[in-house]
DNA sequence: TCACTCCCTTACTTTTAAGTATGTACCGTA
DNA sequence: TACGGTACATACTTAAAAGTAAGGGAGTGA
């Protein structure tokens, strides 16, 4: 599993590329978010695989969770200082994205 | 089919997130290639895959196919001016990327 | 006539990702 | 005692992606 990915470029595919992870990544980009605001801020993801996609981004240590011992439980999800580094690169990847469902508005027949 | 995706970011990784879909733009962004060129330069991709790959980068209109008739038959593929888009793209993916796997191999225990 | 090269195609199997449904710990309140 | 709210975990099923293996057409050289 220790294995040197080839390709950055699919480090970052590896990073972003769950179904529901862009949209986790978008909400936390605007402010700290507990998990019951995600569920609501995304309606269509499963609890599985909301929770899932948030062990994987911390693991990459692009969010952090923070967990207040209350009753019942609070918890805060956030974007790390680390994971603001990826607010450049997901506009360039939403500049790119844009432009390219437009195209492919303008031309569905090549 | 014809949703419109909801995340741009989503459609970049869904142009560039196959299995074989960066080696492949990487190579192209090199230089044309042949068919035969490219399993050469990417011994573990299976036909299957590299034509399919192949396919679908030519319908999103980032390369393109050219067939010389002749024989035996020789076909080209490079990155379309179009496709030339995505060189500033893939180099912040790669920057990104580079960045996170030094990261990764400095503390692999957090 | 047979083999060879190039660029695939097709059918089938395996692997991986995602979806569905249900259960749990905590404690305070009714 | 049962119930509600939060943030999950687990087992099972389905769907999507990738891998494997075999074949094919068209012309050329032997």
């Amino acid at each position: 599993m220790i294995h040197q990915r080839e390709c950055p470029i699919e480090t970052v595919i590896h990073v972003l590329g769950g179904k529901w992870k862009p949209m986790i990544l978008w909400h936390l980009m605007e402010s700290t978010k507990r998990y019951n605001d995600l569920e609501k801020l995304i309606p269509d993801v499963s609890q599985k695989m909301l929770t899932q996609h948030l062990r994987d981004l911390e693991q990459e240590g692009v969010i952090e969770r923070t967990v207040y011992p209350t009753v019942p439980p609070k918890v805060e999800y956030s974007l790390s200082e680390y994971g603001r580094t990826l607010i450049p690169v997901a506009e360039v990847l939403c500049a790119w994205g844009e432009n390219h469902n437009e195209r492919k508005q303008e031309e569905p027949a090549s």
